[in-house]
DNA sequence: CAACTTATCGAGAGTGAGTCTCATTCTGCA
DNA sequence: TGCAGAATGAGACTCACTCTCGATAAGTTG
């Protein structure tokens, strides 16, 4: 993976007051290897770090800005980094395993978009921070096996 | 609230091959009652329900169809009822309070997403069920009052 | 209406993802 | 090398949510 996320990740921490350590790289490694979102289990087994260990860093992630968790369809959290590392983009999310594949939009459509929930949020007296947009279905998987 | 939403919750549910009960009843008019997701605590406060009354008959309710569960940002499953009987739309959600309101897109920026949205699972090979867009943003209150 | 059948109700026990504790280990510094 | 503060991880704990099961209500048949 590139060196470039290594380095934004250690800036991040280091302002939040943390240290960049073998864990938290690990954690990072990880999550970027993956591509898309994963729950705690996918983190612990291809990380080898303590289900706790796991879970206290990736709060003190969370909290820098690094990673972000997002509730799947499922009953398991699912953590990515964050999108200032990796870019703005979506989900397709299985309603039938569960899991997550990122997606980009047009970016055209992507600005029309936002310009919508501008107008919108503007009208409720509402501060936006970011959207989400997950398109919910059975990926080519469960579509295939009827699972 | 309209006796229409009644009418098509019965024909649901006794496709279903359940009963309309007066515990499911509450639960149909206090979540349109609310016009927003409810956490099971509001629910429970509202109806009057037994706290395993509440969940076994949002899932009988879930299970036919009736009401949707969505993951907000804080730790509460919340309840609404599904967009077949209330329409499609979507969320401001606050990231401080957690509360989630309802709002619609415009038609044209709502159709214009459909087909991004097609044309991307058509590439992944991913079976559309529907979309969750989600704004996310702090809410009236707490971005007035610092919450 | 009585007896029977089947589904629903709800108090309380149980489950498990996620959090917290704390003794140990590591890191940075002088 | 010694010290101070942070990080680690095994395990206890929390609590949203689910399950169990005896009690109760709603149909159904004669």
């Amino acid at each position: 993976m590139s060196g470039d996320v290594h380095a934004a990740v250690a800036a991040r921490l280091q302002s939040a007051d943390g240290r960049y350590t073998s864990a938290r790289r690990r954690l990072v490694e990880v999550l970027a290897a993956a591509g898309q979102p994963l729950t705690v289990g996918d983190i612990c087994r291809d990380s080898g770090l303590a289900l706790s260990s796991v879970y206290r860093n990736l709060g003190v992630l969370e909290e820098a800005g690094i990673v972000h968790r997002l509730a799947g369809h499922d009953e398991f959290a699912r953590f990515e980094l964050a999108e200032e590392l990796v870019g703005h983009h979506h989900h397709l999310a299985c309603s039938s395993c569960g899991a997550m594949t990122d997606v980009r939009l047009p970016p055209d459509v992507e600005a029309e978009l936002d310009r919508a929930l501008s107008r919108l949020a503007r009208k409720e007296r509402f501060a936006i921070e970011t959207h989400r947009l997950d398109v919910v279905g059975r990926c080519r998987t469960c579509a295939s096996t009827g699972g």
